[in-house]
DNA sequence: AGTACCACCTGACGGC
DNA sequence: TGCCGTCAGGTGGTAC
């Protein structure tokens, strides 16, 4: 669930929690986490380092420390971070511990061990080994036709491809597609000029409103506009918008959810 | 370049 | 009651 819009209300948390703090000990719980190296060597990159800064790309949050080097941490589909002060408030599914000078901690949790934590050298090389595209918050048109561009891809996919642009998953590409009313198989060369607008146009305003609003905190999809596909992810349920039917498809190899009335095949 | 499928992982849920 | 299959979905790998 953590796409684009969850990741930067995390960066956000994180930044008012623990930035500027010194990470005084790591505690590693479930080693399979970490990404490509040992708790040890991951301790021994964190201790006794500030988090001096926080950047976001995609779904990915890195964290700068003091006398260089990154912390990075991707959350998969169940990731969250969590802070506490009191031992007895340890959150369940807590794999990576941050534990600061004067007594607060961080939890990375994670229920699922779909994510990953890790360092790195560069934040740059970081997101150029990952192969990720441009970042879709604040992508300006010019920007998003170039990264779409010379594709035939079906328009879903080319959404949900973290190498196109970095940050949506299924159920964001869901949301912009239904509300830019185009159908998920709709191909990206017969977007024309009009749709490549509006699809764009729909991006930005999903992922601004979604992070002004809270995304993933518990009460988000209350919060939402009506009118939103979000809250109604199931299959037969009604279409705030013309009264039809939510159907699912596969599309990108996901369970996709739209509106057959809304958002009709291209020519149909 | 694209697609299709599998694996990773755990919990919820429906069927029997 | 409890076992089993299936699904959820982000990512990464492989085969076609």
């Amino acid at each position: 669930m953590p796409e684009l819009p969850d990741v930067e209300i995390y960066r956000r948390y994180l930044d008012e929690h623990a930035l500027g703090k010194t990470v005084q000990q790591v505690r590693v719980q479930d080693a399979r986490i970490l990404d490509g190296l040992s708790p040890d060597a991951f301790r021994q990159r964190l201790e006794g380092r500030r988090l001096t800064a926080s950047r976001r790309h995609g779904k990915h949050l890195l964290v700068e420390l003091d006398r260089g080097g990154w912390l990075t941490l991707h959350f998969g589909m169940t990731g969250d971070l969590v802070v506490f002060e009191n031992e007895a408030d340890d959150p369940p599914y807590d794999r990576v511990r941050f534990d600061f000078a004067g007594g607060r901690h961080l939890a990375y949790v994670n229920r699922r061990m779909l994510g990953r934590v890790g360092c790195a050298d560069d934040a740059d090389a970081f997101i150029d080994e990952h192969e990720l595209g441009p970042d879709a918050l604040g992508l300006d048109l010019q920007a998003f036709k170039t990264a779409l561009g010379g594709r035939r891809r079906d328009v879903k996919s080319a959404l949900m491809d973290q190498s196109t642009i970095a940050g949506i998953g299924n159920i964001y590409a869901d949301e912009i597609l239904y509300q830019a009313r185009l159908h998920p198989k709709t191909g990206l060369g017969d977007l024309g000029e009009e749709g490549l607008k509006r699809l764009h146009h729909e991006m930005c305003r999903i992922l601004a409103v979604s992070i002004e609003r809270g995304a993933g905190s518990e009460r988000f999809t209350e919060r939402l506009p009506e009118g939103w596909l979000l809250p109604h992810r199931e299959k037969g349920a009604r279409c705030r918008r013309c009264g039809g039917s939510i159907e699912t498809m596969k599309a990108g190899g996901r369970t996709t959810y739209f509106c057959p009335r809304c958002q009709p095949e291209p020519g149909g």
